[in-house]
DNA sequence: ATCAGGCGACAACCATCGGTTGTCACCTAA
DNA sequence: TTAGGTGACAACCGATGGTTGTCGCCTGAT
C-alpha cells in the first residue's frame, strides 16, 4: 500500500495547526477539502489519526506515532524531487539589446535576494534566445519582447523604461530641454544595424514620421556614440537610466507628449527552472519599489508590438492565475 | 509538488526491470496502467525518465538520478505506514526451556498490565528462538540466555531464579534441609536431554565435580519426575518456584553455599516491536516488586555462559542507555 | 524484402478520487 | 438561550487510474 503524499501533506500540516481550516488554508485547498483527505487516509491506513472536537482538533495516539516518520515521508519525497530536478543547479539567462545595458536590471533585481543563483548565458538576440529556451539550453531570458514569439514561451513585462534621444551635440535641436518625438522627423535616425530587425527603432520612426535613418554595425556603445557624432544631423535613441561616458560630443535630450517606453521582459518555458518563480518575484519587488511598470497612455507611447506584453502584465495584476506563472518556492 | 508514491513504485520496479511488461506483471496491474503511471510522473517532473525502445527501455540521465532517492521516499513511506499499523499487532513471544515453566514468569510480568496484547509462539529452543527472532518470525523470546548468541539480538536479564535439588526420597540425602552443591559429586545427574546441549546442568556438573549423569528424553515434567524416582542415586536441578505436583517419590532440597541461580533473560532484535518497550517495563516493574534480581557473589553461584546477561544488567541501572533498547509507548 | 513476434502507447470506457459549494450537527462561551 | 466556530455530509463535476482492444514501431529470422 503505497501512501498518498498529498493526503500526509495535510495530515502533518493539521497536526502542526490542530486546526483544519488553518491547515487548508495553508495548502490553498478548502477546509472540506482537506478533511476529506484527512479522512481517506485514515480509512487507508484504518487507524483514527485525530480525535474531533469543537475547538479543532487532537492528535491520537495512532496520530503521534505516525507524525514523525510521515514527516520523514515527506522530506524523503522532497529529496527525489529535488534530486531529479536539480533544484540547486543556476539559473541560466540570457539577455539581449545589449547596447541598452538590460543586465543592469537584472543585476539590481537579484541583488535584494540571495537565493538567486544566477548564470549569465551566450548573449543572444531575441529569436536564438527563444530557441534556446526551447531547447532547454537556457531557463530564462530577459530584453523586449515582440512578435513573432514561438509558442510554449512565457513572459513577463517587468519594466517600462523612458527613452531619450541621444544626438550630435552639432545638432540643430541638441540645446533643447526636451523634446517632442515629431520634432525629430527631418533628422537622420542612426540604428546599429538593419532597420528591419530592430524592432523599436523601426516602429518609432513609422510612428513619428522619421524619413531617413543610417545604419552601422553594431560594435558596442563607443563606437555607437561615435557614429552619432560623426554627423551633426543623426539621433538615435537610449533608454534614460544607460549610463554613458562623458563626452562633450554626445546630448541626451528627454523626449515628451509623449514620452517612448522601451518595455522590458522576463520569458521562460512553461513552469521554468525552480528558481524562476523566486527571479519573477524578485523583478516584481523591484519593479514595485522604483515604479517601473507605471503607463499613463496620455503620456506615454508604446510601440504596437509591445502592447502583448502590457496585456500580459495586467492580467496578472488583476489577480487571475497566468497560465504557466512558475510558483515562488 | 507531492509525489504519488504508487507512481514512483511503478518507476522504480521498471528502472530494475527494464522492460514495462515485467514490471507491471509485479504489481499485478497490465502493462498499460503501468506505463500511463510513468508517463504522469515524466508529465508531473517535467522530465523524461525513460527512453523508450522496441526491446524495452532504458533510463535517462534524470531516470538515473531519480532512482536512489525515489527508493529511498518509497522506503520511509513504508516505515511511516509501519509505524502507525504494527502497534496494534500482538507482539509475538516465544519460551524455552518448558520444564523450567518459563511462562510463569511471563504471566505475571505481564498480568498487570492490559496494554500487552501477547501471542505466544511456537515454542523453540534458544538457537531457533534466535533464528526466528532475526527472520522477523516472532517479536521477543524469553528463556536462559547463553553464548553462542548470533550478532543483531539484544536481550536483558530480568529474573534470577534460586535452583533447589530435586531428589528420589529414597536418596540418602534426601532428609537434609538444605544442601551444598558439592554434597551431590557422587550422585548420578539426570538430565532431560544430552547434557552438552543443556547449558546450566553442564556448568553445574563442572563447577561441583559431578561425574556421573544418565540422560533420558525430555517428555514433560511428570516423566521428569517418574525417570528421578526410578534410581534412588539421582538428582537433578529445578528453579525453586516451579509448581510441582505432590508426590512421595520426590523431594526439593534447597541448594547453599552456594544457591545457583537459574538467569531468566528477554531477548528481541532491534527497536523491537512497538509494545517491546512495555513489555520490558512490565518485566522490570515486577522484578522491582519481588527482588528478581537480588544477586550476591558470596551467596550465590552464576554459570560463567550466565555472566555477560548479568553485566547487560547492571549497565542499564547505572543509568546509561543500552544500545537498541526499546522505548516504552 | 517480408513476416512474425515483442514492446510500449493510444483510444475508449468506466469506476474512483479529489476538489468545489452549500449546508448541517455539534461544541463552547457569553 | 444565542452566537460563533469547527469539522463532516451531500451533491456535483472534472481528473485520475484502472481495464480491454488496437496500433505503430522495432528487431530478428527467413
Amino acid at each position: 500500500m503505497d501512501l498518498d503524499l498529498a493526503q500526509v501533506r495535510a495530515f502533518v500540516l493539521a497536526a502542526e495547526e490542530l486546526h483544519f481550516g488553518q491547515a487548508a488554508e495553508k495548502l490553498s485547498i478548502s477546509q472540506q477539502a482537506l478533511s476529506k483527505r484527512i479522512a481517506r487516509l485514515e480509512s487507508r491506513l484504518g487507524m483514527q489519526l485525530f480525535d474531533r472536537g469543537g475547538q479543532g482538533v487532537r492528535l491520537t495516539e495512532a496520530g503521534h506515532r505516525f507524525l514523525e516518520p510521515a514527516g520523514q515521508a515527506l522530506a524523503a519525497a522532497d529529496l527525489a524531487v529535488a534530486a531529479v530536478l536539480d533544484v540547486h543547479r543556476p539559473l541560466r539567462i540570457d539577455v539581449w539589446g545589449h547596447l541598452y545595458a538590460p543586465m543592469r536590471t537584472v543585476a539590481q533585481a537579484a541583488a535584494r535576494t540571495s537565493e538567486l543563483r544566477l548564470e549569465l548565458g551566450h548573449g543572444r538576440d531575441l529569436p536564438s534566445a527563444a530557441a534556446a529556451l526551447l531547447h532547454a539550453d537556457i531557463d530564462a531570458a530577459f530584453g523586449r519582447v515582440h512578435p513573432p514569439l514561438p509558442a510554449g514561451l512565457t513572459h513577463r513585462l517587468v519594466r517600462l523604461e523612458p527613452v531619450d534621444a541621444i544626438l550630435s551635440a552639432d545638432h540643430p535641436l541638441a540645446s533643447e530641454p526636451a523634446l517632442r518625438p515629431e520634432q525629430l522627423r527631418d533628422s537622420v535616425l542612426w540604428t546599429p544595424g538593419a532597420l528591419d530587425r530592430l524592432d523599436f527603432l523601426h516602429r518609432f520612426a513609422e510612428r513619428f514620421g522619421v524619413r531617413d535613418h543610417a545604419e552601422g554595425a553594431n560594435l558596442g556603445l563607443d563606437h555607437f556614440l561615435a557614429d552619432l557624432a560623426a554627423d551633426p544631423r543623426r539621433f538615435s535613441l537610449l533608454p534614460a537610466d544607460v549610463p554613458l561616458p562623458q563626452t562633450p560630443e554626445i546630448r541626451l535630450v528627454p523626449l515628451v507628449e509623449p514620452t517612448p517606453l522601451y518595455a522590458w521582459s522576463l520569458l521562460w518555458r512553461g513552469r521554468g527552472h525552480p528558481l524562476m518563480g523566486a527571479l519573477v518575484n524578485a523583478f516584481v519587488a523591484e519593479a514595485g519599489r522604483n515604479r517601473w511598470l507605471e503607463y499613463d497612455p496620455s503620456r506615454d507611447w508604446l510601440p504596437e508590438s509591445s502592447l502583448p506584453a502590457l496585456a500580459n502584465r495586467f492580467e496578472d495584476e488583476g489577480g487571475r492565475t497566468v497560465a504557466d506563472s512558475p510558483r515562488a518556492d
